[in-house]
DNA sequence: TACTTTACATACATACTGTATGTATGTTAA
DNA sequence: TTAACATACATACAGTATGTATGTAAAGTA
């Protein structure tokens, strides 16, 4: 079977990203070997140097896939709903239980901003679940159902709060024990800015 | 001037810790080289790895003065006034005000977790800030100033809105505006668990 | 078909952490 | 008081990991 250089291309480098986001998210960034990647991978440290230039490159392009997995599924998720009150915990729920699973917990949460720099990790955020956040929010104040409160201070608020949720979560014993203590947690936190 | 043994480790660990705060605050951990370390602060590299054994050990001890200095403020703010609910917000805004300077920031924050890993980096901040806060939200609950819910996760979704706090904070132009942005976000969020 | 570009392999340079060994100074007990 | 010992630290070296320079084979292009 014949393959385009495209397509080759392509092919290595979603590998070499599987590979990475199982090892970063075991071992952590930092004792994450490139040789074993690369190995596991089938292919050698060329190939990795040629498609993503260093290793936090490579992390970079792991990030972003993760980011973009969780996204998509807080989107789905919150769409169940017409309430925006309802939206808004919906999309709540769905981050803290995307982002409490193995292979997403570390590499977002730990290593993310570290690697990369906070402000890097916060743009690509920016680009994902916290843009959807922050919209949520603007257009639940623009309609009244929030209180007058600066939007971006919210945002980061809540986006905070969930984070250290998640990351608490998953090192209790049973997670859907704490995950409903959260969740009630969460939402008399919001009660606070509710208006109707 | 003699000195015993004791004095003189003393003041190398110091010495040591002190530059190595400044280092990993302007490059952060990966890009602190032991090497520089040792030289800026006037001793070799057997002395750091007598003291500290590693690299992750020198971190560790960093981070511990940091969080001490932080949980030292912040308890002093809180007992300026008699009131629960007031002591709560003066801890809160301490902690903010203490944890965005520049030579806590990263180290708390943003390296820390992932340096030491996030079961360690809580496990020692269990041991100052947090251990406040949650004590103080228990005498609360139990004075009935707070809705029932559980105070694990209560106090892990503060301290997480607090901790992205800061880091938002750090990165607008305005500090002083966003601060109170913050503050008046965090007093609504608190709203939504008082009862009295 | 001649050539160019590209995706990747391989060998090597560089840098950094950590260790093994040596030394001088302080401490302690006979 | 001094001899035996512990400790704080210096230095040289080894191991390991990232990143780079160069080579090569196959796909694309004129």
């Amino acid at each position: 079977m014949k393959m385009s250089k495209a397509e080759q291309k392509q092919q290595t480098m979603q590998k070499l990203i599987e590979v990475a986001r199982e090892m970063f998210s075991r071992q952590g960034y930092a004792d994450a070997a490139m040789e074993d990647i690369v190995k596991q991978a089938g292919v050698t440290r060329g190939a990795l140097y040629h498609n993503f230039g260093s290793k936090e490159g490579l992390f970079e392009a792991v990030l972003a896939s993760v980011q973009q997995e969780i996204g998509e599924r807080v989107e789905a998720e919150a769409a169940k709903s017409e309430d925006l009150w309802q939206q808004l915990i919906l999309g709540c729920l769905a981050f803290v239980s995307s982002a409490v699973e193995h292979r997403n917990k570390r590499i977002l949460l730990i290593d993310g901003p570290s690697v990369i720099g906070w402000e890097t990790w916060r743009r690509m955020d920016e680009e994902n679940s916290m843009r959807h956040l922050r919209e949520q929010l603007q257009m639940m104040q623009e309609q009244g159902y929030l209180r007058p409160v600066s939007i971006d201070a919210l945002t980061h608020l809540l986006s905070g709060a969930m984070n250290e949720a998640v990351l608490w979560i998953s090192e209790t014993p049973d997670h859907e024990k704490s995950l409903e203590e959260i969740s009630a947690a969460m939402t008399l936190l919001l009660e606070g800015y509710r208006t109707k």
